[in-house]
DNA sequence: ATATGTGAAAAGTTTCACAGCC
DNA sequence: GGCTGTGAAACTTTTCACATAT
C-alpha cells in the first residue's frame, strides 16, 4: 500500500523484477495506458475502475484486478491517481525511455510509418531507414536519407537501435528479419503478410495484417447482418 | 461428414445460421485463412491439423477443436482438404463477396492505405476517399478522386458501401464516425489512437492503433530483457 | 458514503488422451 | 500407421459479492 514507485509484488522469484503479468491483463495494459493520457491531458487526477473500466468496456473488478497483478494501488473511496498510474505503467511498458527504430521498406506504407507522429510521442525514435529500390536511396523520407538494404549490418554497428519496422513485400520478410536477428535487433513490428519463422529466441515480433484486420472487421458485420 | 458445402452444424436457433463460434476461435479464423491461402498457392492439397497448427504456433487439438466449430471436417488418416477449408472459411468471414469501402483522411497514412494491394485481394473495393483540406480535394490518390467531407452523406446515398477506413486525426475521429453512422456504414476499420463511442448497435468498429502495437512490442522486449 | 482488494464461483479456453475412421 | 473428433481434465480469465479502508 505504499504510495511510493510501484513495486512487482512480494515477488516469489530469485531475480530481480519478474511481475508474472498474465497474458489477458498484459493486452489490456496498453488501452489502460491510452486511456489514462488521455485523462491526465483532460486534468483528470484521479479515475475509479469503474469509469475507467466504462470508457474501454471492461468490468470493474478486471480493471481493478489488473492494476493490482501490476502492483499498483488505489484507495478506497477515492479511486487512482492518474499520473501515478500513468507513469507506474509507462515503466512497466518501457514507454518511459527512448527507443531508437529503424525502418526497412520504404514504400507508401513505409513512408506513412515514418512520418507517423504517434511513434515520437511514446519515445519511439527513427534513426534510419532501408530500402533495396535504387531511386529511392539517398533520397529524403521525412527527414531521414533512405539507405541501401546493403548498408543494414553496418548501419546497426553504428547506431543505438532495439527495434526495427518492416514494411517490405511478403516475399522478402523472412530474408529481412533474419538479417535483423543476425544484426542483434530486439524487436520486430512486421507489416507484410506473412507469419515469420524466428530462428533463435532472443527476438520479439509483433505482427500487423492489414488486411487481416479488414477481414475481421467483415466477419463482425456478417455476424451481426444474421443476428 | 457431408463432402459438399460446410454446414452451421445441427443448428439450434429459429433463425437461419447461427454457428455461434467462441472469441477465440474468431481470432484465429483469419490467421487460418491466410496459412490456407499460402498453403494454396504453394499448391498443397490437403493439410493435416498438426502442421497448420505448427505455422501458426496452435495446438494440433486446438486446429481440430477450431475447425470443427466452424462445421469443417477433415478425413480421418489424411487431414483437411485446402481448397474446401479456404473457400468454407471465406463464406464464413464474408470474404467471398465484393465489399464496397470507403476512406475518410487522406494523409500519409491514409494515402498509403488506398493504395495498399492486400485489401483488393481479399475482396475490399476502394469506391470513394474524403478529405477536409482544400489542398488535397479534387486531386487523384491511387486513382480515386478525393472528394470534399461535405458530400460524405450524398455520395453515401449513391453508391453501395458496407465498410469504412478512418484515418483522420484523433479530435476529428469520434465526429466522423457518428456520421458514418448516421449514413447507415456497417462496420469502421479505425486507425485513430481514441476509444469511439457508438451510440445504436448497428455498427461494428475495429480498431488499429499502431502507436500501440509499438508498445506491446517494447513490452515484450523489457520482459525477455529481464527474464 | 464510496470505492478498493480479493476470496470464491462461474465461465471460457486449452490440452490430454484415446476411440474410431481412413 | 496416421489423423480426426471429442469426452474429460487442467488451466486461465472473468464476474460476483462483500469485508475493509478512507
Amino acid at each position: 500500500m505504499s504510495k511510493s514507485s510501484p513495486r512487482p509484488k512480494p515477488s516469489q522469484s530469485s531475480k530481480e523484477s519478474a511481475p508474472k503479468v498474465s497474458k489477458a491483463t498484459t493486452s489490456r495494459l496498453v488501452l489502460y495506458l491510452r486511456e489514462l493520457q488521455q485523462l491526465e491531458r483532460s486534468g483528470y487526477s484521479t479515475v475509479r475502475s469503474i469509469s475507467l473500466g466504462k470508457q474501454l468496456g471492461i468490468n470493474d473488478s478486471q480493471v481493478r484486478r489488473d492494476l493490482g497483478a501490476l502492483g499498483l494501488a488505489g484507495r478506497p473511496g477515492v479511486g487512482y491517481s492518474v499520473s501515478e498510474l500513468t507513469q507506474s505503467i509507462r515503466v512497466i511498458l518501457g514507454t518511459d525511455r527512448k527507443w531508437g527504430v529503424i525502418l526497412i521498406g520504404v514504400g507508401h506504407l513505409g513512408q506513412a510509418l515514418a512520418g507517423y507522429r504517434g511513434f515520437a510521442e511514446q519515445g519511439f525514435h527513427l534513426l534510419a531507414s532501408f530500402d533495396t529500390a535504387k531511386e529511392k536511396i539517398g533520397t529524403k523520407v521525412m527527414g531521414i536519407t533512405v539507405l541501401s538494404l546493403e548498408k543494414l549490418e553496418s548501419t546497426l554497428l553504428k547506431i543505438q537501435v532495439q527495434l526495427a519496422i518492416v514494411a517490405v513485400p511478403s516475399a522478402e520478410a523472412q530474408e529481412v528479419v533474419n538479417r535483423l536477428s543476425r544484426a542483434g535487433v530486439e524487436g520486430i513490428l512486421n507489416f507484410a503478410p506473412v507469419n515469420v519463422k524466428l530462428q533463435q529466441g532472443n527476438l520479439s515480433v509483433v505482427n500487423v495484417d492489414l488486411a487481416l484486420e479488414l477481414q475481421r472487421l467483415a466477419f463482425e458485420v456478417v455476424k451481426k447482418d444474421d443476428e
